[in-house]
DNA sequence: TGTACATCAGTGAACGCGCGTTCACTGATGTAC
DNA sequence: TGTACATCAGTGAACGCGCGTTCACTGATGTAC
């Protein structure tokens, strides 16, 4: 318990921070493979060779370990995105559907994590808590950079909630961005995040259907909306 | 383990459907209070009054209560959005905003059912068994009927959706309906369940946002689209 | 209307299991002189 | 370079708990004659 490490890492440390990413790895896997209710510390424990109770020289407890496995998919998800977008052409319309797709591939790669993102994930675990809403904000930074760039006149946005989006923007520090496009991003958001929720529930594959065509669908509207 | 009761309802099989009645209704309130993963058979026999085993006179196990549980949602929404679609005006932008209202105050007044339906709720629990898929069917139905009274001409379908959803309607029996609108009406049934699963889950509450203005737009949004 | 019998709801004990977490302890590792 | 000491990773046993499910049994309820 003490107060604070600002001596410089040593041997040890690093031998911490390499473990920490061996028992992070061996929960995400057993994430995949049945859901939040699964992650059993004894079992982790037991992949990484160890026995349960070491896992707390680690992780103060269980909740604590799956908010880092959480914050950690927020960061990921923001690269991804970031990276999606940056790599597509200037194209506002071509980054768009660039980081659509990427958003999209990502949730089918790891649902597991996903589902860590969007869903209060178990009883008693706080899924909004200040530091899950702040992991979160990287992530919706890309979406609406790339809406933004799309917008050239100004959407009318929905009655009762511009002021509400100009509130959440500069609580989180967000300039240069209309409540237009706020809530044009936030829309667009919801319509993938619908998507692609039912998709990894599996609920196109039951109905025979393939998404794709649907999401293709949806970033054309969603272009051909903007001013 | 009788073949089959093909004699009438004694006395005794009603007592039998009412306390199946009361073991559901407590399901429901643990559930409402905890996630699927909460739901345990003993603490449900002891908020009916009764001991664990006594439950298996009603239910096979576990999994057969959840199901039912599953099975009596999708019928309560089917029906709760029916008789949305039958109160309002026999204008169709009218009934599609008094069904996609109700699709939303029904999500929001019993998440925890919402969840049931549009979740793989446990591991190993098959969220989309035959009986689940076919269950599912009639509120499908409601929204699909409403769409179609929308539209009058046809809008384009995306790409390579068509045959799949033509494949769809056969296998479920729908005629009268073109793939058109069967995705159409998916791609709102999408974009419905994306507002309203972040809405349950708290994502717009921790922005300090309501998005009612958001679900009003979209169905504006959604009838300007068909011709 | 009364008796004999079959049905079946519900109990209590038990099974085997896994969970998160605590605690006292061992033994290896790095550090300071 | 060598020794003494503090740090700390990991173990094994234990705690108390709850889970779904089975089993043999009791006692009440409905049914048939």
């Amino acid at each position: 318990m003490a107060a604070e490490s600002r001596t410089k890492p040593g041997p040890r440390d690093r031998f911490r921070a390499q473990v920490r990413q061996e028992v992070k790895a061996a929960a995400l896997r057993q994430l995949a493979e049945g859901g939040p209710e699964a992650l059993s510390l004894n079992a982790i424990a037991k992949q990484v060779g160890m026995t349960g109770p070491a896992l707390y020289r680690y992780f103060t407890n269980r909740d604590s370990l799956l908010t880092e496995l959480v914050i950690d998919a927020y960061g990921d998800l923001a690269n991804t995105l970031a990276r999606a977008s940056d790599n597509a052409a200037t194209d506002a319309a071509v980054r768009l559907t660039a980081v659509t797709q990427a958003y999209r591939a990502w949730a089918l790669a790891e649902p597991h994590r996903y589902r860590l993102l969007f869903r209060a994930p178990l009883s008693g675990y706080d899924a909004q808590s200040t530091s899950l809403v702040e992991a979160s904000q990287p992530a919706m930074t890309v979406v609406l950079d790339v809406v933004s760039a799309l917008a050239q006149g100004d959407t009318a946005v929905p009655e009762g909630a511009a002021a509400q989006f100009q509130e959440w923007m500069k609580r989180h520090g967000i300039e240069d961005v209309t409540a237009a496009i706020a809530s044009r991003a936030t829309i667009l958001w919801a319509r993938f995040h619908g998507l692609v929720s039912l998709e990894i529930e599996g609920n196109f594959s039951s109905m025979g259907i393939d998404p794709a065509p649907l999401y293709e669908a949806e970033v054309q509207d969603f272009v051909r909306q903007i001013p």
